[in-house]
DNA sequence: TGAGCATGTAAGCAACTCTAATATCCACCT
DNA sequence: AGGTGGATATTAGAGTTGCTTACATGCTCA
């Protein structure tokens, strides 16, 4: 009988394009995974990988095995999730993947009503953009993502994961207070596409999504600096540098000299969660998700734009 | 991630009702069985079994964990008979259970055959009764079973098996040289019913069938012996003692003072095989149907009743 | 209450799989 | 051409796993 051991790291290997990359995956150094690979070709007495340059290519049989894998992978997770939802209790492990801003919106409020909730439940939370979390949800280093989709550029997600709304975040322009526009009770998108924009940053999906709403309104955007901390986009706004968006989720206190002013049309974007199909019933997935919206329905409950 | 190798120790238990039944399945010690399902247990952090007087019961938690596993076992089966089929060439090791008369009439031809199409291919033989072959299939001992069905007493195969009929073979009347009734052609059913007859081991399917036949007419069989072997039949028909059913299939020469005659309606049996539909795109087994039936295609080319 | 059967535990051994170090291979660059 | 970096392959040795043997425990039936 096969190993099913494997065959998972068959599946790496497809998975990732190469032994290295495969075990760097599964943890492991290149030696294991080329044994096990010589093994596996040895047991189904046929080659699985041709050597291909620097790296290898799967054989046909490779890929006929790496499609079996796929399905049988997904019972044994399938058959994981269906048990812990038997046992029912909420408890165990849980790597939470999750944005920087859904971060410090809802994790302080959500986290500690988890704890009280289910004492035996661990999170695992790690920080990363919706760019790193897609993989680590592949490769299994996370369970659950929590990411942002700004209207207009929608993240596609992998095959085989389920998606779950979280809550709607809303941005407002940050301007320096002695700005014109800075005490208007609601701006059009239209005035203020030449204002110099201070943005995220650069390649990161929030830059681009900057650029996209306003050439989409055909401008130019005048993006003057690129800085990643909010704290930082706010100290140069009130510098009198430029404007920038502020989403409402995890803003914090703005410093003197900063006002926020909604914008319409609303710069809308989606705080969603995502994890393996396989994992669906799986309470503890349930349980963050549950803690999650409530953290959402306190924090949009709350104060609207300061 | 569960270990798959430990979930086939628990689906062994659950299908053979104890570990001390698993264990001699798997060809282990009972203790080896124990150990791995404690391990189990922690794993899954919830008991699997109970103790229940001299056995064990499975919990509701481990029959989840059974019902997947099937599926999971299942999957990987078929996905070995795909990558033997994609390999194409007839190789390896099939285990053949076999009825002894479709042993005897058969396998003569065939497997001189297999070995001449297909040095690569070794099969190995278990001459067993239909009930035993049954459970050899399912407890995965055997990979083809080939077994008789007398008309009127169907056998029902397990889930999760696939058929093929081989041949049609044909039951004749072996009567003493003397008997007023050796010399006909053609016999009606009804004539013999009051025969004083030689049947089959007590309790075979065979036997309840001669009576099941016999019965159906209306009347009661008279079985002057139970015998096993064919040759000991015949040698009570050549004393005269009374009558038998004889398959021809595997029949052989026939001794000194004996006729055998047709009977009509005539009393046949189909002689089919079956294996794990998981197995279907195995070349061996696709190799070893297609000699059968060969050798079934010259069997009853050749001379008719003698 | 003891015989018989079944599961559970402990210690030792064999097999397996990983790591670390090193060798080999190949594309790309100068 | 020759060197370099990125990749796979090979080896020996260490750590882990899983099996067996032997024994202990628990339950039912007579």
């Amino acid at each position: 009988m096969l190993s099913v051991d494997r065959l998972r790291v068959l599946h790496a290997i497809a998975a990732h394009g190469s032994l290295s990359a495969a075990s760097q995956a599964l943890h492991v150094t290149n030696s294991a995974v080329s044994q096990q690979l010589a093994k596996l070709e040895r047991e189904v007495g046929q080659p699985l990988v041709e050597r291909n340059g620097r790296g290898v290519r799967l054989t046909d049989a490779a890929e006929l095995l790496v499609e079996h894998t796929s399905r049988i992978l997904s019972l044994v997770h399938r058959a994981e999730a269906d048990l812990e939802a038997h046992r029912g209790d909420v408890t165990g492990h849980l790597r939470l993947s999750a944005t920087p801003t859904a971060v410090r919106g809802l994790l302080p409020a959500a986290l500690p009503a988890l704890r009280e909730a289910h004492p035996g439940l661990r999170v695992e939370l790690q920080e990363e953009e919706p760019h790193e979390s897609i993989p680590a949800m592949v490769n299994g280093d996370a369970d659950l993502a929590m990411v942002v989709d700004w209207m207009g550029s929608p993240l596609t997600l992998p095959q085989g994961m389920t998606r779950a709304s979280v809550m709607e975040d809303v941005g407002d322009i940050a301007l320096p207070a002695e700005h014109p526009l800075a005490h208007r009770e609601l701006l059009e998108l239209d005035e203020i596409l030449d204002l110099p924009w201070i943005s995220w940053t650069k390649g990161s999906i929030c830059d681009d999504w900057l650029h996209g709403i306003i050439r989409g309104r055909g401008a130019e955007p005048t993006v003057v600096h690129n800085v990643e901390e909010h704290q930082t986009k706010l100290a140069l706004v009130a510098a009198g540098i430029g404007a920038a968006v502020m989403p409402r989720l995890g803003r914090g206190p703005l410093p003197e000299g900063v006002r926020v002013v909604p914008v319409q049309p609303a710069l809308v974007r989606q705080v969603y969660v995502f994890w393996r199909s396989e994992a669906s019933r799986r309470p503890a997935i349930r349980a963050v998700v549950r803690a999650l919206r409530e953290a959402a329905g306190t924090y949009t409950d709350g104060p609207g734009p300061g």
